[in-house]
DNA sequence: ATTATAAGCTAATTCCAATTAGCTGTCAAG
DNA sequence: CTTGACAGCTAATTGGAATTAGCTTATAAT
């Protein structure tokens, strides 16, 4: 039942793996159980899908972003108190993200659905890099300056220190994108990461 | 003339846009300015063209690794000396080695042809992860090691000073990788991020 | 001069994958 | 009960793309 649904499933993962062009139709619907033709008379035809595809993800984004206050909505930093965050909240923060960014099996397949066909389809490389830089910047760096006005960390260029508490959780996830069998080595570089960022910035040495 | 190398360029630079299977025979040998058939003089299949770019890299990288001192051999971090690097040799080293990766016309295709092919071979995605991760890690935590015992900067994990230093260039390499009208917005954030850095491993504040 | 080879071309050939045609069974609404 | 929409199936159809066949010309070696 839901075979609508199922489609958009099966067909998201296997164009995540092998991206829109070595995806047969025939692919998809084995996935579902059901032969080729039968595909279409849930969607008109392949790229219907892709584009179903883009459109449930659209709804999904914003419930999710503004979920993890990680939209580029500048108001929506101010749930974060200007007052004290130790380091141990920034790595609670910095490996929540990083771990539902990697895990959650709906953004990761979506994720790297954008990054092999990030190139050939304009509108994925402005989502991906909305997702994934833009949107994390802009939140973080309003952050970090309420976290240097309020005198918790020190006063240096925000968007730097968005940049470098971020960049490390985004170029391990994609390590582990490729192969998930480093993530175990990875994991604690990533909480050493946020504690000496922690420290180095709050000028404890 | 040299219609065989010729192939393998314009082969590499429609694969790195469109990847390996939206690109058609006609379309390298149009590129090349001859028609598909006169193409399988040069080469067998559309596969071996490919094989042939891989191979053709497989040589290039191992000398420009050892110039820029990339490589994962650890006896050549020796070059640098233990002795005084200032803000400005890190600015120097970052940004050179980040417009290199950037901007050589090769290398860039190169990336993205393996940033698009990366999950349906996972002899690219070791290529990526060697070429992007594990060497530049393995060469500037080697430095960065050497640099604190030399007391030069403040003696931290050289692991997380790596990936700090480091994983900033990588992301926004990949973001101007997608929208290269950013540059001129990303350029300045990633001296800033490399003078920002040095001043906090140093201690000066 | 002759001939072999290299590198190009046009015209098949072959295969494959998306899609369409047309049929069948189920089941809910009337 | 019976009819229409739904969702599935098998068997075409269509179009496109890789590769092969077979011919031509230029050139370099004999």
């Amino acid at each position: 039942m839901n075979t609508k649904k199922r489609i958009l499933d099966e067909a998201l993962t296997l164009f995540s793996e092998k991206g829109y062009s070595d995806v047969f139709v025939a692919d998809i619907a084995k996935a579902v159980g059901i032969k080729a033709p039968s595909l279409y008379k849930h969607y008109k035809s392949k790229q219907d899908i892709f584009d179903a595809i883009l459109d449930e993800m659209k709804g999904n984004y914003e419930n999710k972003a503004s979920m993890l206050n990680m939209n580029g909505n500048n108001a929506s930093a101010d749930a974060v108190v200007f007052s004290a965050v130790s380091e141990d909240d920034l790595v609670k923060m910095g490996m929540g993200l990083f771990m539902y960014f990697l895990h959650d099996d709906y953004v990761k397949k979506f994720r790297k659905m954008l990054t092999v066909e990030q190139f050939k389809n304009p509108d994925l490389a402005l989502i991906f890099t909305k997702q994934y830089a833009d949107d994390p910047f802009s939140y973080q760096s309003a952050m970090f300056g309420m976290l240097s006005a309020g005198g918790v960390l020190k006063a240096e260029n925000p968007d730097v220190m968005a940049l470098q508490f971020y960049s490390p959780l985004f170029m391990i996830m994609t390590i582990c994108d490729r192969h998930p069998e480093r993530e175990r080595e990875f994991i604690p570089l990533i909480e050493q990461h946020i504690r000496q960022f922690s420290r180095l910035y709050k000028g404890e040495n």
